[in-house]
DNA sequence: ACAAAAGTGTTTTTGTTACACCCATGT
DNA sequence: ACATGGGTGTAACAAAAACACTTTTGT
């Protein structure tokens, strides 16, 4: 009746960011390789606390937004040894460095989701599966919020909706549709870059919350 | 560095029925009082076959719709015991016997979602989990036929819809949109009760798969 | 004949999609 | 003056919601 024998509790997150039109996964080193960032959870810690020990002592990530993914169990992956993996995706926002110091001396790196390399095991599946759920939530709550600076601009907003969904979207439509949900507001500053019209610059109104459609 | 002391992992499944025009879960009885079935995970065992084998042991189900729902820890329940709990939802069909025996001779009964007792730890929680994601489920998949008999009326599956949202629908714009998702057939038959016209009958094209919408 | 649930279409309203031009800036 | 991305409204279409009467059976 015990089914403590052997067992390991883990987790492991799929910290995802965009950069330049590119939906990026922060991996971690692990020994030789890449892994997504994780490890087992300490006696008496809460998952999602376990979760974001790891982010932050792997990668250096902190403060940001977390949410269980899946529970997957290896039946039996090396001699005995049993490990069950709490999945958890985070969200990091796009001001976070992209790739700092020389890539050898690096403890984490950023690969696009299309070029992972042969990872973890399930490292891709879990990494798909964050990926469909982050898409699919997109279309009907305001968690696209957590991977934006803390000002934006509507077309910075539309570019991550794009690349996640990996698809363009119409301007004049998808600004009716974010302005509609009432959940950014104007801050009244422009953005002024080189060559252009500057853009208007936007904040979340409710920052850190992710907000439901309908 | 090791998460595994004195660590159980356990399942939990809220089985769902629908009975009369109410949503009904199936407690187990354990010890003294009524518990959501669910026990200790074994040895070198998946998760999902576990939720099944507890089901099957504590309350005689078999062959139901299974779907993991949510990874709880309690970090510290009893003295150094650590308990760890992956949640399922499951969804009987309306034939599965209501209620049989003497009630106190069963070892496990339907009970209404909104009169449960004071129950397992974070039982209640659970379950009105596992009662808005099957809610939410309804909208976008053909996942209420998993309640149906293998043959019913569409008078009868609206029923099921409108129980678990908590509203009622219009006949013929909810007769529409079913149809419309091609995922049930007539089976030629009637059902005749008395003291009315009698029903088409109708049955799943794809029984025991679960279809997504658009 | 009456009660009770089954079955059936159309209109209205709402939301979604498609689409093109002027604006403000830097060079 | 030109290149670049920022900003804006309307018409067409599709989907969802509202809505009432006839049919078939049992009593």
């Amino acid at each position: 009746m015990s089914g403590a024998a052997h067992l390991t509790l883990t987790t492991d997150v799929v910290p995802f960011a965009i950069h330049g039109e590119r939906l990026e996964v922060l991996l971690a080193r692990q020994a030789a390789d890449w892994r997504l960032p994780g490890g087992p959870i300490a006696a008496g810690e809460e998952l999602d606390a376990a979760a974001r020990r790891y982010l932050a002592a792997q990668t250096g990530l902190n403060d940001v937004y977390l949410e269980q993914l899946y529970t997957f169990a290896q039946p039996k992956r090396h001699a005995g040894q049993r490990m069950v993996t709490v999945a958890y995706f985070a969200l990091v926002s796009t001001d976070f460095p992209s790739d700092d110091g020389a890539p050898a001396d690096r403890q984490a790196h950023w690969i696009a989701v299309n070029e992972l390399p042969a990872q973890a095991p399930d490292g891709a599946e879990i990494v798909a599966l964050a990926h469909r759920r982050l898409a699919s939530k997109l279309a009907y709550s305001t968690i696209a919020l957590q991977l934006m600076t803390e000002h934006f601009t509507l077309s910075e907003l539309q570019a991550v909706h794009e690349t996640i969904l990996g698809e363009t979207l119409d301007k004049r439509n998808f600004r009716k549709r974010i302005l509609a949900l009432d959940c950014i507001e104007q801050t009244g500053a422009l953005e002024r870059r080189r060559g252009h019209r500057p853009a208007r610059l936007f904040r979340a109104k409710r920052p850190g919350q992710v907000d439901f459609i309908k």
